[in-house]
RNA sequence: GGGGCGUUCGUCUAGUGGUCAGGACAUUCGUCUUUCGAACGAAAAACACGGGUUCGAGUCCCGUACGCCCUACCA
């Protein structure tokens, strides 16, 4: 009998969501939270929703919407569905709000801008609290003034709450240090606070993953869950990612939008490994596959102490990644940088004979542009520009032994270890080691010092290409 | 000002009372070689500080320092 490695009939599917603010592009420390929750439904066959928080009119832009859809479809986090748009489910989230106003959980209070922030001023001033207390929170109905108003929670005063968070472990909040917060604005249009926990709980999410920025922000929603008497999300709140200096990751230390990363070209699959790794491990594994990231991934690997970007690492992942690809899949990521970078297409000669070279041009390179690089040697064409310092290998005795070799190579069998045995046999008749050789065969092959090996260039140019160019050079 | 969270090699981290504190990136040195920002090998490198608890603490408790986050009719 074979034991039952299945889970037994979960009780309810993994829902997690990303719900980022179109006000600018992908951050990349966003994009490690769409990964987290990526990761965690996607190895329990939940779902990954998408959401909008576009609740903020003014500062939403298509744009903005736009580049982080494409950030994520670039780092192949596909989400279930249509992505939600807050901003359109306004109608619903007031709702709420007017029945935990019937409930007596949330009041009318009819104080004014200008009053609450003279009031803050002066609490700041005196170096006293500013949390603002509203005085129209018993007000009867019957004395409320004909006047604009916005909707607040009534939050409880004394105790204290506590919450599980399964990267915080047990915190606890003194609800004295709970302000009845803003639910509808004067306007009537509902404040974030409240949107993400109605849209969470009309959206089945399970598992809410993201930032620790948002942890004292659970102890406010918290407030609507009780009131309202819904099922509360796991919650995950996971630490920031910091700069080299151990700031919070901004503009200051270059790029922070995914989008930046791709123009870098940084391969996907390294990107995500990378990012994966970046305060969550498993163990001491560094380089995994996404199938592996999926099965492993968990809540309790998740550290709980900010980790800082580190682009050597990150280039290092993304090389062992491009030389664990497949040849056609790099070829797409390579167009698809191009692409994204504004470059010229590949033409149909460029693209087969990068994929022959493919298994040479892979292990040696960590971006895609050095992938590039190292195959310039098949993607230029006769006549060849030769770089300053390949040019210096070319003197006059390597090219009397270049014009000597062709003759060689027209009858020689194409493989390897002929053209192994052939080069190795004309070096020697010059009395020299293979190595002298090299140098000048490889700048009439390529033109640069750089390169895959001599006879796998060879192997991939073809006799004709080979012997056009060394007598090029050797001309 | 108030509250919350954090602190293991330079960096990412393993570690759940007893380890020579492990791995990876970076660094340094070396080897090989047909170049290389390739490969291989080696070295150096950490428990923020101070008190406890305990036979024994990186692991538990308290305090200090430093850092970060929240404290909006922003999200």
């Amino acid at each position: 009998m074979v034991k039952e490695r299945l889970r037994p009939a979960m009780p309810e599917t993994v829902v997690t969501r990303f719900a980022p603010s179109p006000t600018g592009m992908l951050h990349i420390g966003s994009a490690r939270t769409a990964l987290f929750n990526w990761l965690y439904a996607r190895g329990r066959g939940g779902k990954f929703l998408l959401r909008i928080e576009d609740t903020d009119k003014a500062r939403s832009t298509d744009e903005a919407r736009q580049a982080i859809l494409d950030g994520l479809t670039w780092l192949g986090l596909d989400w279930d569905g249509a992505p939600i748009s807050q901003a359109d489910r306004a109608d619903r989230h007031a709702e709420v709000a007017h029945d935990l106003l019937a409930k007596s959980a949330a009041y009318k209070c009819f104080s004014t801008p200008e009053e609450i922030e003279a009031f803050r001023e002066e609490a700041r001033a005196a170096g006293r609290s500013t949390l603002f207390r509203s005085p129209w929170r018993d007000v009867p109905e019957s004395d409320h003034p004909a006047a604009p108003f916005v909707v607040r929670i009534k939050a409880p005063r004394d105790g204290a709450t506590t919450l599980h968070d399964e990267v915080q472990g047990d915190v606890t909040w003194q609800n004295g240090q709970l302000d009845d917060m803003v639910l509808l604005r004067s306007d009537g249009t509902p404040v974030y606070m409240l949107a993400v926990v109605v849209d969470d709980h009309d959206m089945g999410v399970t598992h809410i993953i993201r930032g620790d920025d948002h942890l004292a922000n659970a102890f406010r929603q918290n407030l609507i869950y009780e009131a309202m008497g819904w099922t509360k999300p796991v919650l995950a709140h996971i630490p920031l990612i910091f700069g080299p200096d151990g700031k919070k990751l901004s503009k200051r230390h270059g790029a922070t939008g995914a989008a930046e990363y791709r123009a870098m070209g940084y391969p996907a699959a390294g990107m995500r490994n990378y990012l994966a790794r970046l305060g969550w491990s498993h163990g001491d594994d560094e380089v995994f596959t996404d199938a592996q990231a999926r099965e492993w991934f968990d809540l309790s690997g998740i550290g709980k102490s900010p980790a800082r970007f580190d682009f050597k690492k990150l280039e290092n992942i993304c090389g062992q990644h491009i030389a664990m690809s497949g040849d056609a899949a790099l070829l797409h990521e390579i167009e698809g940088f191009l692409d994204a970078t504004g470059q010229l297409p590949l033409t149909e000669i460029q693209r087969d004979g990068l994929l022959n070279a493919m298994p040479h041009l892979k292990e040696r390179a960590k971006t895609l542009p050095e992938l590039l690089e190292k195959g310039r040697f098949i993607l230029a064409s006769r006549p060849l520009d030769i770089e300053e310092k390949a040019a210096k290998s070319l003197d006059l005795d390597a090219k009397a032994i270049l014009a000597d070799l062709t003759p060689h190579l027209r009858d020689a069998s194409w493989n390897r270890d002929t053209l192994e045995a052939v080069t190795g046999q004309v070096a020697a008749a010059h009395g020299l080691k293979f190595g002298k050789l090299a140098a000048p065969l490889r700048a009439a092959l390529a033109g640069r010092t750089a390169t895959p090996s001599v006879f796998d260039m060879m192997l991939v140019l073809g006799r004709d290409e080979t012997i056009a160019r060394i007598e090029d050079a050797a001309a």
